[in-house]
DNA sequence: GATATTAATGACTCATGGGTCATTAAAAAG
DNA sequence: CTTTTTAATGACCCATGAGTCATTAATATC
């Protein structure tokens, strides 16, 4: 009783430490689950194998299929777009570098982690489950859309882009990184791409794109 | 008897109509249906209904589930690339307008038609039936992209277009199509966008993107 | 008009998989 | 060491939906 707290911080009981644990693991195989067979295609047996334990365990967390996929899907859309929107605002080089910067991190957040996966997920079943594409609307795709448009339009102020239609639409400069994503979930088998050169052709793409003709 | 052949090519008769046209019906019931709810969540009762027979009028025309779902993704995979490859190499005008011709093409097929609905049932189901995947990249995606890659060389020769990354990766150039088709599938409901402004800027930043800076 | 043909039906079977629950065993409390 | 608590089990129930088939009725044939 004495060392109740330090025991309950310091060193969790197994016990414990599976009740901890358990859920995280069971999300993490319905994320695969879900990925590789959509909702309706996947077995909750299936999940639970790959989770490591059995049907039931899953009841005791997660109240039904729907319940689970849902936490899934919520456990992959923290988004972090605001702290990268307070990053932008301090930014010291040019709009072009920002830009240029914000492709490259498009392209890390794809590459690594399997973020594109959720696309396959929120693709497929957002018919069933409007919920989760509301949600990914409002979380990701109108901040990240704002949060491009503001470097645009510093690009424009400062003269370095051309203003025009991308000004109002600037979610097409992201376009090509949206395809990169598309394709590994469905070409890449037969036809591989070099992230790496996709990335540098939509540089190329967009920096051209918006540069703002010194001739002019 | 004496008009037979007349009665059978000017008129035929109810039941032969239905035999005729029973298959095609039953193939546009399943593509709704499969487009909205994946292959795991259709349920052939409801193609049956929307298609106005009972269930086991189905296996009059199809062997099973899989075999009805591989005849209505081969029904819209079609591809007439190869008439616009012909059409391509006579064409008068630039290359500039020659492109933009085409992206204007693309989001006619993108607008009207319900093929970006297919885009869904390709990400979706690819894991499952990859024949699928295959047959629309060696049909659609391989063809296509040899398509537009044609049309960027053919424009650096004439000095219309910059040469660089994007004459190896031609396919980003139509990148933002596939971002308004993917927009369509999901956000479309929540932000819904002017696919004709979408295919201005489309057309902006591609042009723009590709073009010889005159000064250099 | 009588007979043969076959498209279509709908009642049926059966495997699958979501969800439940009494039981077990391992840890915590005393 | 004994008792209580509860995470985990696995056998079970049952609704669903794919696939079957004997029967029906509309058409074609003679």
């Amino acid at each position: 009783m004495i060392d109740d707290a330090a025991a309950g911080t310091a060193s969790p009981k197994p016990r414990q430490r599976r009740r901890e644990q358990r859920p995280g693991e069971i999300i993490a195989a319905g994320f695969a689950e879900f990925a590789a067979n959509g909702f309706e295609g996947t077995r909750l047996e299936d999940v639970a194998a790959r989770a490591g334990v059995v049907k039931g365990t899953i009841y005791r967390y997660f109240d039904s299929k729907e319940a689970l996929f849902e936490a899934v899907v919520r456990s992959r859309l923290t988004s972090n777009l605001d702290a990268i929107g307070m990053a932008i605002s301090s930014y010291p080089g040019s709009a072009t570098a920002l830009l240029e910067h914000m492709i490259g991190q498009l392209y890390e957040l794809v590459l690594k982690s399997d973020a594109h996966v959720l696309m396959r997920i929120l693709i497929a079943e957002g018919p069933r489950f409007p919920g989760i594409t509301e949600f990914y609307h409002r979380e990701v795709i109108s901040k990240g859309t704002a949060l491009i448009g503001a470097v645009v339009r510093l690009g424009v102020e400062r003269g370095e882009f051309r203003d025009g239609p991308l000004a109002r639409l600037p979610m097409v400069l992201f376009a090509p990184g949206l395809m990169a994503a598309i394709w590994q979930l469905t070409f890449a088998r037969h036809q591989p791409i070099d992230l790496d050169a996709f990335k540098a052709a939509h540089v190329d793409l967009v920096l051209n794109g918006l540069k703002l003709n010194e001739s002019a």
